[in-house]
RNA sequence: GCCGGGAUGGCGGAAAGGAAGACGCAACGGACUUAAAAUCCGUUGGGAGCUUGCUCCCGUGAGGGUUCGAAUCCCUCUCCCGGCACCA
């Protein structure tokens, strides 16, 4: 053949794969299947390495897996609501939809040029209403289960993006998406109770096999926290304090007790707290605070005495009640019990404003209680100045105080989530219109399924400040009301796009689909996803949300599993210079200019080989060189080995072993941790084996081919065309990947005579050349006899000899 | 602060308790060539010694331990990366 030219070959096989529709997905029951996803790409403006990465690791696993006769669905498509295209529009002046659909053009001639083997008959678009519509039908089914409710919410406000963030997309207190300092605005909103579902979220046992670190994250977030309620009579208010601990064992250490601003109460205080004006001043300062600045991490404790007293549920004892800064609304009960002796941040506000801090639990390096402590002590102690429980071990002690307060009505055991409900409004344009009606008669009523879907109107003028821009377009606004056919007004608010990414996945697993969302059996068929690819910024998030989606169709019948993805693999980011591919940064590669200098195969290996998948990989064109080089050798040596002429067959046994290793060695690094880079490193040194070689013809011919068929065979699934290209040479009839993964055999060695290593005392001496068959004591004579050896041994008395096969002999000498 | 993950040549990285540095990059030397590119061959962890191709010593962040044998397992520490962070 000519020299490789990797463009024109790409170009013939990427036409003929679809001219064949290759890589269509057939719904076949009793085959055994394999679903393969990678994380559909936002429709920015094109791809970047890290897609590349995504996308071509998961098309190894796809072309690995049909070789061994899996059936496969390996689907593509598009997550194409969003922001960006109403920035686009405001900045462009360029439709969102036309901007969409105009990236998505791109996108998929960039992935067709990458080569992979997506079932492109299958593509989803999100912002498409035959897709969109699914999301109204089951946020209505949500709504009937009683799932979905509205409420006024102090909302993360973005001022730069002019929209509200979910509490997800706010990291340290900035906009995830413009790291904008985020702003607190009440609205009312749309929300989904996945709170209802913390538990089962936090039961993993349904999952094969995902990164640790995720599995942790998600738990992290869900945040469970075992404990006690407490309840705190105020005398005044004639009225029950409520506060959640998980240290009930400090109950007798509470000085005093510390409300949020934001608590219920609060109101009530003011009226009766002859400190009136001091907490209405501080209530005022931490309003300010909090509208300009959510660095709350900072914060000074800072707090204001009421006046009003609580009475301790078993001491009796008047007990202060403070407001303070540092206790959240968010989380628990709005109120914590202070015991300035068991935890820091009560110390710390303890200490400012001279509180009195109570010891109750022992630290058992203290020989004796001290009168002063310096900071709290919050580790696990014995329980003392606590009335009957004196004595216990706190550990206990928390299940003995739970108990009798529960005997005495003063309080309950307790289960609190940092989770919160779903906020899933967005004020904005370029998403799902949300399926409700505001009616003057029958109030808030879900629209009929039957008016499904409802379209966003095209005619919208989007500024980008303040509400969502459907509030101005009347065609949309004005509708009917599904109960009583009167006059009624839409919901204007758009959903959150993870609502769109939690089930995109079973849209795929049903084709050509109209009047349902999907079908069920052939969901549970290809469901749940197999190995599921993407990177680690959606741990929480987007895998969250799908799992808890899955769950509630689960419940509501849908689909007959609990859990969307069952194999996890987060591939590392792509970097260059030590930093993140980024335009800010001027470091970024475009993959699109890599294909026309050295091809899609050279880029694919490439990004294969540099790194194992899970860890960063660094750019290095240099690399890529080598890389070209690689695939150049292989190129020249399949021509090589087309006209080649044997002279002997001296070195067939070892041609065979050769090639058993390499199949077994690329076979089993695939399978245990998709550690490609090892694949390529072994395939490397068998070229690098048979390019010696072949000069000295000692191969048969037939034998040459064979093994070259397997070689052609197991790099197929990393560069395709060039594969696909000395395959058909080779009058290969079929394509490689309707062939199938080439088999091997256990075979320790086939050398007659081999190295091992000699230690003597563990300490490696060097070397000697052993038949295999030999065992310890017959190797032990040959170190005896040695020259090289020979002097370790005289005088000295072995008392032990460790032969491991193959590999080393260790001598242990007496001292 | 808490929870993860990590630290191996000049660089990316190999090594499932058994010869550390596979494979690739870079570098150096050589062949081919009028020359270059391409290609091919060789050397390449550090140090010391001499007889110059061999011998010895050291070496996987630091220190200790387990083991015949540790990059790998255990303990202590340092540094780096990621996540969470006033969550009661």
């Amino acid at each position: 053949m000519e020299k490789y030219n990797p463009e024109e070959i790409e170009i013939k096989w990427q036409k003929k794969w679809e001219e064949y529709r290759l890589y269509e997905a057939k719904y076949i029951p009793e085959k055994k299947k394999f679903y393969i996803l990678e994380m559909f790409p936002y429709t920015s403006a094109q791809i970047h390495m890290g897609h590349v990465r995504n996308y071509t690791i998961g098309d190894v696993v796809a072309r690995y897996k049909v070789m061994n006769n899996y059936n496969i669905l390996h689907p593509i498509g598009y997550d194409a609501f969003g922001l960006p295209a109403e920035n686009a529009a405001i900045k462009q002046n360029i439709h969102p939809k036309e901007w969409t659909y105009k990236n998505i053009e791109t996108i998929r001639r960039q992935l067709k040029r990458l080569g992979i083997s997506y079932c492109w008959e299958r593509e989803v678009i999100t912002c498409d209403d035959e897709y969109y519509r699914w999301n109204q039908f089951f946020f209505i089914q949500f709504f009937k289960k009683g799932l979905v409710y509205k409420k006024k919410a102090p909302a993360n406000w973005c001022p730069s993006c002019q929209t509200v963030l979910a509490n997800e997309q706010v990291i340290n207190g900035r906009c995830w998406r413009c790291g904008e300092i985020v702003e607190n605005k009440n609205l009312e909103q749309w929300f989904i109770k996945i709170t209802e579902y913390a538990e089962r979220l936090l039961d993993f046992n349904k999952i094969k096999n995902w990164p640790e670190r995720v599995i942790t994250m998600q738990r992290n977030w869900i945040g469970k926290s075992e404990g006690c309620e407490i309840y705190f009579y105020i005398p005044e208010l004639n009225e029950n304090l409520s506060v959640f601990t998980t240290r009930v064992d400090t109950l007798m250490g509470v000085t005093y007790i510390v409300l949020s601003p934001g608590h219920p109460l609060v109101n009530k205080l003011i009226e009766i707290s002859p400190k009136k004006q001091k907490i209405e001043f501080f209530l005022d300062k931490v309003k300010k605070i909090s509208l300009t600045v959510s660095d709350i991490l900072n914060l000074e404790k800072e707090g204001v005495e009421t006046d009003i007293f609580a009475i301790h549920p078993i001491t009796q004892q008047k007990i202060p009640i403070w407001i303070g800064n540092y206790v959240l609304m968010e989380y628990g009960t709005g109120a914590v019990m202070a015991v300035p002796a068991h935890d820091q941040r009560d110390f710390e506000f303890a200490q400012k404003y001279n509180l009195p801090i109570k010891i109750v639990i022992k630290n058992p390096e203290w020989k004796e209680i001290p009168e002063k402590i310096e900071k709290a002590y919050e580790n696990p102690g014995i329980m003392i100045n606590s009335w009957i429980f004196d004595g216990l071990d706190s550990e206990k002690g928390k299940k003995e105080v739970c108990k009798y307060l529960e005997k005495i009505n003063k309080g309950k055991k307790a289960i609190y989530y940092k989770l919160k409900d779903w906020c899933i409004s967005r004020q904005r344009y370029w998403g799902t219109p949300i399926p409700i009606i505001y009616c003057p008669k029958c109030g808030v009523v879900p629209e009929d399924e039957k008016n499904l879907p409802i379209k966003l109107p095209e005619e919208v003028k989007i500024t980008g400040k303040g509400e969502s821009p459907l509030k101005y377009v009347n065609e949309f606004l004005e509708c009917k009301c599904p109960v009583c056919k009167g006059d009624a007004k839409r919901e204007t608010d758009t959903m959150d796009t993870f609502v769109d990414s939690s089930w995109y996945f079973l849209r795929y697993a049903s084709k050509d689909i109209k009047d349902k969302p999907f079908d069920k059996d052939e969901v549970n068929y290809w469901m749940p996803v197999d190995q599921y690819i993407g990177g680690i910024e959606h741990a929480i998030l987007h895998l969250l949300y799908s799992r808890f989606f899955i769950k509630v169709l689960y419940d509501l019948g849908f689909v007959d599993f609990e859990e969307p993805f069952e194999n996890l693999l987060c591939q590392g980011m792509v970097i260059k210079d030590g930093a993140k591919m980024s335009k800010s940064k001027g470091n970024v590669v475009d993959p699109e200019d890599m294909i026309k200098k050295y091809g899609t195969d050279t880029l694919r290996l490439f990004i294969l080989f540099a790194a194992p998948p899970e860890v960063d990989l660094e750019w290095s064109e240099k690399g890529v060189e080598g890389c070209w080089r690689f695939l150049n050798r292989v190129w020249r040596l399949h021509n090589e080995i087309t006209n080649y002429k044997e002279q002997n067959q001296k070195n067939d046994e070892k041609l065979k072993f050769m090639i058993n290793k390499l199949i077994k060695g690329v076979t089993e690094d695939i399978e245990k941790e998709f550690q490609f880079n090892t694949c390529i490193a072994k395939m490397m040194e068998f070229i690098n084996y048979l390019g010696k070689e072949i000069n000295n013809r000692n191969f048969s011919k037939d034998i040459l081919i064979d093994c070259w068929k397997k070689f052609i065979k197991i790099l197929y699934p990393f560069t395709p065309h060039i594969c696909e290209e000395m395959w058909e040479d080779l009058n290969g009839s079929n394509f490689l990947f309707n062939e199938n993964w080439p088999s091997y055999q256990e075979i320790e060695t086939i050398e007659e005579k081999i190295n091992i290593g000699v230690q003597i005392n563990g300490k490696i001496k060097g070397n000697i050349e052993i038949s295999p068959d030999l065992n310890e004591e017959q190797i032990y004579e040959l170190i005896k006899n040695h020259e090289k050896f020979k002097k370790f041994l005289e005088g000295k008395k072995i008392i032990n000899k460790i032969y491991i096969k193959n590999k080393i002999i260790n001598l242990v000498l007496e001292d």
